[in-house]
DNA sequence: ACCCCTGTTCGGCG
DNA sequence: CCGCCGAACAGGGG
């Protein structure tokens, strides 16, 4: 599920949690997504700690807890973040559980493709590959020529893959990256080295505008940005183009490995 | 049963 | 060394 604007949503859902202590921590013992730091120092890491704060990049989430301990969560293609009573018992795919006072702070992923990790630093900042992710859509560092230069770099390559590149677009997943093609009406196929620079401008600004929208629509309460997107049309086969007035069927194909959605008019 | 999947990483190849 | 590209990871749902 998650990208930028569901990752988002996703980082708000421990807030009840703010400012409460760690009692006790439920690990899954099967989880994969431990593979970085291993359970048994997030358990031992995190108990007694109190959580302070939490933040969101990209795809990557960021949870602070006292003693400059830092959390890193990365949802994969099923997590989930939730909470629960503090005494409820984890369920099948609940990997991670931290009981506070008043609520429990879930960790749920069915497939394993997330990641889980924990950090002190000793400067009261965040680990230093977290302080060093590049430039979100939305930050001040996203600008044209960070887009243009970014876009020369691989002439070759669809521009559909080049959104999905967390290099360059934090956050932007499939069907953002979808979504963008669409808007501006360019082929999701077309290799960037073919985009003049203008082209590459208006890139710069559809990302800008689809991130800011789906955080404000997606981002607060899982709201839905409405049948004038494509998200809401390119899910299942027979989709039709919802571009006013042009009602061509959806053509769904595999482009580099992810399923790939656009409207053979308006985008040909 | 069979096919699909909003993500990332790795190894082979040219 | 670089970029490209398919496979792999793993489970749920249609």
């Amino acid at each position: 599920m998650p990208e930028l604007a569901e990752v988002e949503y996703y980082r708000k859902q421990w807030d009840p949690g703010i400012g409460e202590t760690v009692e006790r921590i439920r690990t899954h013992p099967a989880a994969r997504v431990f593979r970085d730091t291993p359970a048994a120092a997030i358990r031992r890491g995190l108990e007694g700690t109190r959580f302070l704060a939490s933040h969101a990049h990209g795809k990557q989430m960021m949870f602070a807890f006292s003693g400059d301990t830092w959390l890193g969560l990365h949802l994969g293609m099923s997590g989930e973040l939730k909470t629960a009573p503090p005494d409820s018992l984890p369920e099948k795919h609940d990997h991670l559980v931290l009981a506070l006072a008043s609520v429990s702070l879930v960790f749920r992923d069915p497939r394993m493709f997330g990641k889980v990790t924990l950090e002190r630093t000793d400067d009261g900042e965040a680990p230093v590959w977290w302080r060093e992710l590049p430039p979100q859509p939305l930050d001040p560092g996203f600008t044209k020529t960070r887009v243009r230069d970014f876009a020369r770099r691989f002439p070759k390559t669809p521009v559909k893959t080049l959104l999905l590149d967390q290099r360059g677009f934090p956050g932007i997943g499939n069907w953002m990256a979808d979504e963008i093609c669409w808007q501006m009406r360019i082929a999701p196929h077309l290799p960037t080295g073919e985009m003049d620079e203008s082209t590459l401008d208006a890139l710069w600004k559809t990302t800008r505008r689809i991130s800011r929208e789906a955080l404000r629509v997606i981002g607060t309460d899982w709201g839905d940005p409405g049948d004038t997107w494509l998200m809401n049309h390119r899910w299942r086969d027979g989709g039709i183009c919802p571009r006013r007035g042009c009602k061509t069927e959806l053509v769904r194909a595999d482009l580099r490995g992810r399923t790939t959605c656009w409207c053979p008019v308006c985008q040909g």
